[in-house]
RNA sequence: GCCCCGGUGGCUUAGCGGUUAGAGCAGCGGCCUUGUAAGCCGCGGGUCGCGGGUUCGAAUCCCGCCCGGGGCUCCA
């Protein structure tokens, strides 16, 4: 259906003659409306009564915004050469009339199959004039990969349980949630999907004020920019979680960002998974960006000689970036992104008991990593999803994952299979909004080493297609440092110090003389510490020592070192301790104390330097 | 994507039909110079998100778009 609506001051139509013999009967005067809409309406083959209804729907949304409440629905063959036969066209144009007021419309119709002769007058205003088509079934505009996925997830009929270290499944509406109202609140949130809360996720505040990150308006929503202490900081988590999943024995890769949408693999697994997708043309290609590194590394996989001995195989890469086109909607700060860093690791296995055994050191691996970026099992959840037959032939593997966990899990338990995986576990954070997202997670694939042709040669000289399991151990590194900054705001609002751990903290140590007479030895302390590998800094300019406290203190910053004669006469620093509460902050150390106390406090962690100046003057401000 | 709310110097904001749009912070210039969360004075800086409309007159009212937030929905 195609329609040309004109917002109009007046119409005067008459008809002619007939067109057509099925033209309907009308007296031969002249008619005139004035002040409405008016639907220059053409019906195409294929229209049926639910496009009549959308039309109208759509007409009633303008009216609505123009303070209009009157159409006329005018018969209009000219705007299409795919014409509806005249006795449907008719059926549909009355249908639309119909609607229209039964939705309180005052609507009127033009004779159909007349020839006529008709005045307008339109009006001048940017909305006046309106070309709109809609086509029976129409879902997505443009010829987007739509998911099949996402609409098979609509029909899903979840089973929700609480299942307990000691094994047992409790429903949901009969567990006991006292002392668990971290999961209380992920329960709440993944069942009912019911949240009030209207604020600005502290998050934002939070990572623009401490200069991390930020929008960026000339992107598209939900590709941030990272100022030098956001990318910092990022890059110690990629480069923390990279070396733990190397170290669990993965091998680490790299694969293309985009690939092409007619790749016969790739095709079906698009359709296979609830995201849509960026698409960037090429020449006379089509290309969309990954969001996962599943093609890459599945595509390597299918052209590598795999045997029984290789296996469980690891794969690994930290994805910069993935790249999920969400729903603008859906966006929300560093916790919900377009472009996002992932680590994504896969491991082949021969069969379910391997990939059980594989899983459950990967969940561990996961626990490890989360709890290294400095949250703890209080601050996250875990969610358990899986088919009812996994469930019935699995049970003791689903239980020891919660017995590994320590505390009640929320299970999904699904009567049908619809992804790809059987099962599927996350570490869900809930934020200060009662918001959950997950952050690790892994999944068991038994359908893409088939689709991709990914086989292993067995014992007995045969090919065999393996399973996959899916990992990212953080999930996306840019809400990890969501949920450490969401972290730190609840500990603020709970009356504590909020911080980061200390071998994220961008500056670790900020020197400060009282007096510009000590700029020398303070500049002398920040460049030793440096030499030590401490990300240390000094306060250069020319304000009171009260106000560069003050400042170093919203930036959080771990230690601060003011140095006067004092300390010089001494050798005895004047360290004041972030993580000790007001009274006793201030601690007296050499500088050698201090640095092992760094030292031993980040042990096992990587080390970056900050790549701003030593010099705060030197500094420039990217935000406040 | 849909619905609701918002966008005023770099940041936080006052003004919400009627003088040259006002302030604090930051920046710049100067003064001050020893002890743990804001020292003092001065100066510069604004197409009031963008486009259109209404009006004698628009930051202010209307429409569209962009960006952000929230909700629906969805996910790492």
């Amino acid at each position: 259906m195609k329609i040309l609506q004109l917002h109009s001051n007046f119409i005067e139509y008459r008809p002619i003659e007939k067109e057509i013999p099925s033209a309907e009967e009308t007296e031969g005067r002249s008619y005139r409306l004035e002040d409405l809409i008016v639907l220059f309406t053409c019906v195409e083959k294929g229209d049926n009564i639910e496009v009549a209804r959308r039309a109208i729907e759509e007409v009633k949304g303008f009216l609505e915004n123009i303070k209009v409440n009157r159409i006329l629905i005018y018969p209009y063959a000219h705007l299409s050469s795919n014409l509806a036969p005249p006795s449907e066209a008719l059926r549909i144009l009355e249908e639309m009339r119909v609607y229209a007021s039964s939705l309180g419309i005052e609507a009127y119709r033009a004779p159909f199959g007349w020839c006529k002769e008709f005045s307008i007058s339109v009006k001048g205003h940017p909305l006046a004039e309106q070309f709109k088509s809609i086509s029976p079934g129409e879902r997505a505009e443009g010829g987007e990969v739509v998911s099949k996925a996402l609409e098979a997830e609509e029909k899903i009929v979840s089973h929700w349980f609480i299942i307990k270290p000691d094994g047992s499944m409790i429903p949901v509406d009969e567990f006991d949630f006292s002392g668990h109202e971290n999961l209380k609140k992920f329960a709440a949130y993944e069942i009912s999907k019911v949240r009030a809360v209207q604020q600005t996720p502290p998050h934002v505040t939070l990572m623009r004020r401490l200069e991390l990150a930020d929008y960026e308006d000339a992107s598209d929503p939900g590709n941030f920019r990272w100022y030098p202490k956001g990318n910092l900081i990022k890059s110690l988590i990629e480069e923390f979680v990279t070396e733990k999943v190397t170290a669990y024995g993965a091998l680490k890769v790299e694969t293309p960002i985009m690939y092409d949408i007619k790749h016969p693999a790739l095709a079906n697994y698009l359709h296979r998974f609830p995201a849509r997708q960026y698409i960037v043309k090429s020449e006379d290609k089509e290309l969309f960006l990954r969001f996962s590194a599943c093609f890459g590394q599945f595509l390597m996989l299918s052209d590598a000689q795999i045997s029984y001995r290789h296996l469980p195989l690891k794969i690994y890469e930290l994805t910069h970036y993935s790249f999920r086109r969400e729903k603008s909607g859906e966006l929300a700060g560093l916790r919900r992104l377009r472009a996002f860093t992932m680590p994504d690791c896969h491991a082949l296995c021969a069969d379910m008991e391997q990939a059980k055994e594989e899983a459950i050191k990967r969940f561990k691996l996961s626990m490890e990593t989360l709890e290294g970026i400095g949250l703890t099992r209080d601050d996250y959840e875990l969610a358990i999803r899986f088919t009812k037959d996994f469930y019935e032939e699995n049970k003791d593997f689903i239980v020891s994952l919660v017995k590994i966990f320590g505390k009640p899990a929320l299970a999904e338990m699904w009567d049908e299979r619809f992804f790809y995986f059987v099962l599927k576990w996350e570490f869900n954070f809930v934020d200060n909004l009662d918001k959950a997202s997950a952050l690790s997670t892994d999944q068991i694939d038994i359908e893409n080493a088939e689709r991709y042709g990914i086989t292993y040669v067995d014992e007995k000289g045969e090919k065999k297609y393996p399973l996959i399991l899916h990992c990212s151990p953080s999930g996306a590194i840019e809400r990890d440092i969501y949920a450490l900054l969401e972290k730190a705001y609840r500990i603020q609002k709970m009356g504590g110090t909020p911080m980061l751990p200390i071998w994220l903290s961008p500056t670790q140590v900020r020197v400060i003389p009282v007096s510009e007479n000590f700029n020398r030895e303070a500049e002398k302390i920040a460049e030793e510490l440096i030499r030590r590998n401490i990300r240390a800094d000094w306060d250069d300019r020319p304000l009171t020592m009260q106000k560069k406290i003050r400042e170093a203190e919203m930036e959080w910053i771990p230690f601060i070192v003011v140095v006067g004669q004092e300390e010089i006469s001494t050798g005895k620093l004047a360290v004041r301790d972030r993580r000790i509460r007001r009274e006793q902050r201030i601690r007296r150390m050499s500088l050698e104390e201090l640095v092992n106390e760094i030292k031993k406090e980040t042990e096992g962690k990587p080390f970056k330097p900050l790549t701003l100046p030593i010099a705060l003057s030197k500094r420039p401000r990217f935000y406040g």
